[in-house]
DNA sequence: CGCAAATTTGAGAGTCGTCAAACATAGTGG
DNA sequence: CCACTATGTTTGACGACTCTCAAATTTGCG
C-alpha cells in the first residue's frame, strides 16, 4: 500500500496524472506497455473484452495497487477509470534501470506481482466453483473491506460500480446480478437503499457464504 | 523454460528431487513455504480444495514452469504430481539472498511470476466468458501445444489427465467434460481412441471456436 | 479372464441467459 | 417547477444448458 508513513520508491520517481471524469481508457490491449501506474485515489477497472461484445473484468484496482505490467511489451488488457482517479505514471525503462541498482526496489515490485498472482487465483476458484450468490458475496465483501466504500456503523456500503460492472465481474448476466441481489435481501442478509448503496444487514452472513479450505 | 541451451540460474543453485509415482502431493496448501520448485520433467497440478469436497485445479505445470510461491509465507495452493516427475528445489531464503545479489537473477523470476499472472487472467476469461466447449477446446490446444504430449503428424493427442481432473480445470461436472467431448466428436473435431487419446480432426476448428479479441 | 475403477449415457430438476416489459432515477428543457 | 426523456435497474417468462443421481459401458490391470 501507498501508506503516507512509509518510504515510497514508487511517488518520488512517478509523475502525477489525473482523470476527473469516469469511464476513461487509461490504456488499451495491445497498446505498447510504455507506464506502469500506481493508483493514489480512485478505482479502475482492468477489462478484457471479447469479439461477441462480452467483457470481462479482470480486477478492480484500489488506492495502493499498481497495474499496466507489460505482456511482451504491450499490455494484455485495458484499464478504464470507475471514479474520478489520481495516478502515479512510471516509465517502465525507467523503472527497469532503478530496479538493477535496487534489489529492495525490485522485491518490493516483485512482492506486489505475486499479490497480483494471488488474488487472479481467488477469482479463478471464484468463477469456477462459486454460486452466483457466492460471487455476489465476495464482491461485496471485497468492497465492503475499504473504509471508502462501507460504514460498519451503519452497514451502508456505496458501490462505485454499476449493474453492468457487476455482472461483468462475476461472469454472470446483469439481469441475473439483479436477481441475486434480490435473493440476498430476500434471505435477509442486505437491503437495497438505491441502485448503488447497500446496506449490509448481516455480514457474517455474508461470510458464511463464502467456501472455506478444506482438506 | 529450462532449455538446455540457455544459461538457467535455478539448475546450479537447486538440488534435484524425484517422485516415481502419480497422485503424489508436493507441498499442500497452508504449509510453511520453504522451497520454491521448478520442474524438469513431467507434469504437475496445482489446486486448491473447498470445504463441501470440491476441487479447482489452477494451473497444470509444465517442464520448465515455477511454482511454489509463498503467500505470506505459506503456500497458497496444493501441488500434486500427475506423472512421475522431477523437480529443481530451492530454499526460498537461499534464492531471495541470491537476487539480492544479482539484479538479472531477480528479473528473472519477476518475468516468470509476471507470466503466471497473464496466465491466470487467460484462466479467468475462460471461466468467466467461455461456454463449456470453448473450455474444453482451450484444454485440448493447451496440450497439443506440448510436443511430449501432441503428435502433429497423425494429431494424436494423449491426455496425461483424466475425465476428474478435465472436470475440475475447466470448472465443470465430470459427466459434463465427458458430454463436451462427445459433442465435439460429433461435430468432427476430434475423434476418441481412447479415454486419455484423443485424436485431433480439426485443430484449425478448435482454434476457431477460442474467441478473439474485440474491440 | 475377471474385477474394480473410470468413463459415458440417460433422465429429471434446477439455474442461468435471453427477450421483453415494467419501473426507477437523474438530468434536461420548456 | 414540472413534464419528458434517456439511462439504468428490476422483474417475468421461457428456452437452453448444466448438475445430480443412476445405470450402462468400457478400460486397465492383476
Amino acid at each position: 500500500m501507498l501508506s503516507p508513513g512509509e518510504p515510497d520508491p514508487w511517488r518520488e520517481l512517478a509523475t502525477l496524472v489525473a482523470y476527473d471524469r469516469s469511464g476513461f481508457e487509461i490504456f488499451a490491449e495491445g497498446e505498447d506497455a510504455d507506464f506502469i501506474y500506481a493508483i493514489d485515489e480512485g478505482v479502475v477497472r482492468i477489462v478484457r473484452y471479447v469479439d461477441n461484445g462480452q467483457r470481462q473484468i479482470l480486477a478492480f484496482m484500489m488506492p495502493g495497487d499498481l497495474f499496466g505490467l507489460p505482456d511482451n511489451g504491450t499490455y494484455a488488457n485495458t484499464a478504464e477509470t470507475i471514479s474520478a482517479v489520481r495516478l502515479y505514471r512510471l516509465p517502465w525503462h525507467n523503472l527497469i534501470q532503478r530496479m538493477m541498482e535496487d534489489p529492495q526496489l525490485q522485491l518490493n515490485l516483485l512482492v506486489r506481482v505475486a499479490d497480483d498472482l494471488h488474488r487472479a487465483q481467488r477469482r479463478i476458484m471464484m468463477l469456477g466453483q462459486q454460486s452466483t450468490s457466492q460471487r455476489l458475496a465476495a464482491l461485496l465483501l471485497e468492497f465492503a473491506g475499504h473504509r471508502e466504500f462501507y460504514d460498519d456503523r451503519d452497514g451502508h456500503l456505496r458501490l462505485p460500480i454499476n449493474r453492468v460492472d457487476v455482472a461483468d465481474y462475476l461472469g454472470i448476466a446483469r439481469e441475473t446480478a439483479a436477481r441475486a441481489i434480490t435473493r440476498l435481501e430476500r434471505e435477509g442478509l442486505l437491503r437495497r437503499i438505491d441502485p448503488k448503496t447497500i446496506q449490509i444487514l448481516d455480514i457474517a452472513g455474508l461470510r458464511a457464504l463464502q467456501p472455506a479450505k478444506a482438506k
